[in-house]
DNA sequence: CCCGCTTTGTTGAGAGTTCAAGTAAGCTGG
DNA sequence: CCAGCTTACTTGAACTCTCAACAAAGCGGG
């Protein structure tokens, strides 16, 4: 007995499926071609960024990031080859990387960041009312795991 | 002069992207485990089971499918290797192939649409009340591109 | 008619992601 | 204390996607 779709559901989810979609895109292609970085890299560049002495434990950025370690692992191993981060062995946990954001890396975020934002505006804020926001807001935190924690 | 994300825009922001990446991750994820076939071969299959005699042109497909035609074409050749599809050439358009669902391929799109509809349901649905489903759609609505012909 | 532009579609290389397997280190109960 | 489970991370293979280049067929103005 499956819960199948009305057509109202039908266009609702298609409807999400295609916008997430186009942002998603959207935004990788943007800085692909002006930053050449695909945005998973441009997201551990922020994270990285972001963390006291702009470095984290691999585990941490790959649960920050919602990304396997795998990939986290792969990426990393580009971002080296760049010259964009490095990892260092930590000494209390000898399991644990440290995943490091070295300056050419922040140089490298700067750099990409205004573009970025620009495209971010133009295919979501821009298209929005303050009201739509607000609730997109409130659905989107509705479908995070922490707020359904069942 | 970057028009940069205050505080709440930035949380607007990170929540949309992880939702988004949330669900198209998570939907993958159940089709490749319980189907054997990424989400984007289940849209092309559903695509061509709606459209007369389950035959389109491969380029109104890609259009239909928000798809690159180099992404379509490739993917076409994986469902003709599993014969859930073919192509036939376009007598009127010499340019021109027709995609066409083979039986076999409307019985793998059959199997697997139980098990993605009850993933969509509890990825999606079940998680946001009437009230949000209408704001989701209206938002998404406005972020495609034609509701958008500037 | 035909040269050039557009449309349709394919192909190959390069890159990122996934999955399963593997290594190494920390932890824990008997 | 040590066998076994868990955690942290890496690796390689298979697969998908993107981008650029290409081929072939329609189309349209001179």
């Amino acid at each position: 007995m499956t819960r199948w779709l009305d057509d109202d559901e039908q266009r609702t989810w298609r409807a999400f499926l295609a916008a997430s979609q186009l942002v998603q895109e959207e935004l990788d292609r943007q800085l692909q071609r002006d930053s050449g970085m695909p945005h998973a890299y441009y997201a551990m560049l922020v994270k990285l960024s972001e963390a006291p002495d702009r470095m984290m434990r691999m585990s941490e950025l790959a649960t920050e990031l919602n990304s396997s370690q795998s990939r986290l692992s792969h990426a990393m191993k580009r971002l080296e080859e760049r010259g964009w981060a490095r990892r260092e062995p930590c000494a209390a946990d000898k399991r644990v990387s440290w995943a490091i954001l070295t300056d050419a890396g922040l140089a490298a975020l700067t750099a990409a960041a205004p573009g970025h934002v620009e495209a971010v505006r133009q295919t979501l804020f821009d298209r929005l009312t303050p009201d739509q926001l607000h609730h997109l807001r409130e659905i989107c935190t509705a479908l995070l795991p922490t707020s359904n924690p069942s």
